[in-house]
DNA sequence: AACTATTTATAAGA
DNA sequence: TTCTTATAAATAGTT
């Protein structure tokens, strides 16, 4: 990828952790999106941390997505500062 | 992008427009699962295409937010072979 | 489905 | 965290 090749293995270093979350979380939305004005279709993307907080992002009509897939989670966080 | 740079508008060669979702789909799965590998988090990614019809794909326990998130339509089906 | 020229994403560093 | 930059990865057009 960038200077050097990495593994994909879980990364230890936490700070290096959440600048590499951070990183690709942007690069995944970036892609969705662009998938989804190629191509016409909608995508919810949906993130558990392992403290079990979400964060989702969609396009087309997220919320309508939302509205249909996260009614029986009662109070889901939609950003990044909660991981 | 390739051999040139696109406009990312709604591509209206359906022929184009499959190859194009085939491809894009995978780069977008392959960067979810190393997302959830690299930083531990689980991801659910739902597509809907034009005709309603539902793909999915997750990552350390996507059955897991299945269950969760998904309850509430009945028939997904979850491959890449109904758009 | 496979190839490849080019664009895009990104790891490391500042 | 935001920017830079060298390199890795994705991909548009072709075969």
């Amino acid at each position: 990828m960038g200077w050097q090749k990495i593994k994909i293995a879980k990364i230890d270093i936490k700070n290096h952790l959440h600048v590499t979350f951070s990183k690709r979380c942007s690069g995944l939305s970036k892609k969705a999106s662009e998938l989804c004005t190629l191509c016409g279709v909608e995508i919810a993307i949906i993130i558990f941390s392992h403290s079990r907080k979400a964060y989702s992002f969609g396009y087309a009509n997220v919320e309508s997505i939302n509205d249909r897939f996260l009614s029986r989670n009662p109070h889901p966080i939609y950003n990044t500062s909660n991981f």
